[in-house]
DNA sequence: TCTTATATTGAGATTGTGTCTCAATATCAA
DNA sequence: TTGATATTGAGACACAATCTCAATATAAGA
């Protein structure tokens, strides 16, 4: 049995005793075709065109879960827009942002979530989740 | 002869063709003065409070060009709300913040620094500034 | 399947942050 | 001192995000 977005999802919700909802599973579905980085405002957008029937406001208290149980991770900017990506089977990544063309590239480094994790034993801190973000030039905008 | 912030500034408007007001000294002042971190509209009514007139508007216009010229840094939290901090003379460090009590603890690691530097090679990346935030929990809150 | 306690929803009002406008004013180099 | 140009301030505005609360859906137990 495939152990999918949906599942991990309902566990979750069920551990906090919140149920698991039509409306919570459409946002899920939508964002999980969603290519690209989203934000809330634009997947309300989204699902009101598909005639989807889901308030602005589950959907800005739905997103938040999503970020909680794991399947969702928050970018912010230099602007004050604050951007989602549904990272359900992507390996962790950071992000590398051109301050010119807003360009996003994502990497990954072992070498730096370890040390990560160092710090955070050296500081009695139980790390959760990261956000690191390079600014800067791309090689177009250079 | 001292170089202090308010030259750092000066030369950074200078070099953008832009002036050196009596509003964008006080607020750099106000800011130098302030021990934690801020944001833009608690800073706003501290002046406010002092009898400092400088509008809103130029507060709000001020803090960018502050960051821009390197003398304060933006802390980006878990919640929308944008932080700032005022760096002159301070060592550059990331934050572990504290998903329950809030609570954020500096910490710096040249190794990280190094590996980003890395990164950003390998990417045809130049890098300007950095933001790294561990979220999770502090001792107390465990 | 029915019942029931509880969580959730939606529409719209509301909050709060940040930006814009534009006439009046300050800056600074010549 | 002058003049070209950047800046300011007051308040209107734009927008994201949150809140309210009556109506409704969920899920677990009978």
């Amino acid at each position: 049995m495939i152990y999918g977005a949906e599942d991990i999802f309902r566990d979750f919700l069920q551990g906090k005793d919140l149920k698991f909802t039509h409306e919570r599973i459409t946002v899920l579905r939508e964002i999980s075709r969603l290519k690209r980085h989203f934000d809330i405002e634009e997947l309300y957008i989204t699902l009101r065109k598909k005639d989807r029937k889901v308030s602005r406001a589950s959907v800005y208290r739905t997103v938040p879960l999503l970020v909680e149980s794991g399947l969702v991770e928050e970018i912010k900017t230099i602007d004050t827009h604050t951007y989602y990506e549904y990272t359900f089977g992507k390996e962790h990544h950071d992000h590398l942002i051109c301050l010119k063309c807003g360009k996003i590239i994502e990497f990954h480094s072992e070498k730096l979530e370890h040390i990560q994790d160092e710090v955070c034993r050296k500081e009695d801190f139980s790390g959760v989740r990261h956000v690191l973000e390079i600014q800067g030039y791309c090689k177009k905008c250079g």
